[in-house]
DNA sequence: GTGTACATGTAATCCGTTACATGATTCC
DNA sequence: GGAATCATGTAACGGATTACATGTACAC
């Protein structure tokens, strides 16, 4: 069982990875819930701010979660294998997870991989009218989420249980409005380097060419 | 040689993962580079947009690529084990680095993985003077790096070759702007559920406690 | 002659994903 | 009874990091 992967308790407490704590924090609030039912809520939130992991790493964490002592789970009915587990953080869990959120350890850098910006960055090697169009699927983009951050912002509810998940929902959008800022200015840029030519600027493809 | 974990170079070119066409444009600006430099030259400006990744990283994408055919490699002076070697790109790495830049498939989201809003999000296990502190360093963070864009902006010299980069620079300028407005309005957000005791923000600890 | 930056590389390990397998529940 | 969604899990693999090993060049 609890797959090869974690050898033995010491070597998982010396510090765990992000995402552990990560999903420990969902279980932190009021609640049992399944791996299946975290996913989701980390693709309507968490994914905003920090990331969604996998499914398959999701159930992962859980066991290791659980292994250290963490996290409790249980089998709504019939203890047979592929049922229903619910998961509840543990007090050693809620402990080791308020040390770990009140430490005063600097929060990391954030990491950003933003491939539209790399393909712009090589925008030397592709058609002007490539870029923009780039551009304009990630604004779009862009809005689409921040219709899912206003939704997820909608849904939590106003109480001071809340209140945290609240502000970086409210960052999270706050965020996606500058992303829309920042693609707007960018293809500013674009324009100021190649004017479009005239016409609608998405039916075309003309370009003096790049030799 | 060229280490076992590239089998055959039909699996290879099935589809680079993004940092290796991010090591290949670094190599389609002109010039014949070492990996060291390659790695300096990510750590002040790659990183901005996407991400510098690891040294060790870097020698095994210069291996892949050149194994690809897609660049090539000279030793300076003698042909012994651990001395520089330069890189340069070949005809048929720019043109599978132009088809890739060039090609009709929209960017991937971008992805963000913020621990400074984790740790907010996770706020009701913190001291509220911790969370601000928290997002006091950040915001010296970002401004450290906002002069590092800003010089890495005034070294990018101003002709056509480097038009494109200049944008990406800009944008992640911009950016970074936007980061240091996010985290003022977060702290504003952090001060309205719990507003700071009088007296100089940084110096006390009080806090009435989480129970 | 010592420390720092330059420079390349290997080994071990972990993080995380995709693809796949399996089955329960719900709704039409 | 069939489809969609809920739900859990394994296997294989690749991406990426850290720690380590090794050596050169140059400034003080």
């Amino acid at each position: 069982m609890t797959s090869r992967q974690f050898s033995n308790k010491q070597d998982m407490e010396r510090q765990l990875p992000p995402t552990a704590w990560a999903v420990l924090g969902l279980l932190s609030f009021p609640g049992e819930r399944t791996g299946y039912e975290l996913k989701k809520w980390a693709d309507a939130s968490l994914r905003f701010f920090y990331w969604s992991p996998a499914i398959s790493q999701i159930y992962a964490e859980l066991r290791r979660l659980e292994a250290l002592g963490y996290a409790t789970s249980r089998r709504s009915g019939p203890e047979e294998p592929r049922t229903k587990r619910r998961y509840a953080i543990s007090e050693a869990g809620r402990a080791a997870l308020t040390a770990w959120a009140d430490s005063p350890e600097a929060a990391g850098p954030a990491v950003l991989k933003h491939p539209l910006v790399l393909r712009i960055w090589l925008g030397h090697l592709a058609a002007p009218a490539r870029l923009r169009a780039l551009v304009e699927e990630h604004l779009a983009r862009t809005e689409a989420e921040l219709g899912q951050v206003r939704a997820a912002l909608a849904r939590a509810e106003d109480n001071a249980e809340w209140a945290h998940p609240r502000i970086a929902l409210r960052w999270s959008e706050l965020r996606e409005l500058a992303e829309l800022e920042l693609a707007r200015a960018m293809l500013a840029d674009l324009d100021r380097l190649t004017p479009p030519q005239g016409g609608d600027p998405a039916d075309h493809d003309g370009w003096p060419g790049p030799g």
